[in-house]
DNA sequence: TTTAATGCAAAGTGTTTGCACTATA
DNA sequence: TATAGTGCAAACACTTTGCATTAAA
């Protein structure tokens, strides 16, 4: 068991939450995937070990409010992904309209420069920026080379 | 009735559907709206004229589809805006945590800074961006201000 | 007149909740 | 051992769909 792990456990034994074996094998999962996850998808990985699907949605919307977790969501639907101890402190979600994969732009100068843009939107506007949903939509560059063929 | 009226009208014919009165009423509001609205606030507005809830839902997707409106998506439940023939090519949306608040981010100097990152990120990932998406979250002007006393 | 669009109600999908039971602290 | 957390099923909220009817072209 990791570090990051440990201080999940904590964080949720300190908030006055009882650290259950469900809990630790959604959080087991979330770090495998180390990517945005559906409630049916965790669902679909730990339904064997006796975890049922209300749980997971008590387990997401806890995650989510004492901030282990960071909800992104497209079409009506919500995806899960660590955000405590993430190298990334805001990222970029792309979706590609053809194949619908969502990818993750992953370049630290583009993400500078967005929190620079956010700096300069709370100076403008007079207001406090926590926290920052961005979703792109396009053409992906796999789908792109396909059409060009 | 203006010329954006008529065009979106022209539009709609030219794409091989019918321009019916449930079509006009619904273009009505979001013109007279000027800002995102659920389907269920259209339907309120609306279901005096003989409007049912499914000919929203199902004008809505249409107008979508054939880019006469864009919708956004918060919490699992879709905004709908008039995209086409708008001043904003693009806009961010921030939303206050605290009251809920949806408000548009109106500055031309940050949306040009916007898009250039855009660009930006269309070489970096050999991908197109056809679309963005931006939610902020954060406190706004006035829950500041309240706090604060 | 033809047939796309509508209204209604039923079905579908993702999420929440009440309650008896389980297991953590 | 006390009570927060769980599983299950029922309830919920938003959205889509089947079908008979209406109205646009």
């Amino acid at each position: 068991m990791n570090e990051e792990f440990l201080s999940i456990k904590k964080l949720i034994r300190k908030k006055g939450y009882r650290f259950t074996s469900q809990k630790r094998i959604i959080l087991e999962e979330l770090f495998n995937a180390n990517i945005h996850l559906t409630v049916q998808e965790i669902y679909n990985k730990v339904k064997s070990k006796k975890v049922g699907l209300a749980t997971i949605y008590r387990t997401m919307n806890l995650f989510t409010t004492i901030g282990i977790v960071k909800e992104i969501n497209v079409d009506g639907i919500s995806y899960y992904e660590l955000k405590m101890y993430s190298k990334k402190p805001l990222h970029i979600h792309f979706r590609c309209s053809q194949c619908n994969r969502i990818i993750d732009i992953d370049n630290s100068k583009i993400d500078i420069k967005y929190l620079k843009l956010n700096k300069e939107i709370e100076e403008d506007q007079k207001l406090e920026i926590f926290d920052a949903n961005i979703m792109l939509i396009g053409k992906c560059s796999k789908c792109r080379k396909n059409s060009i063929l």
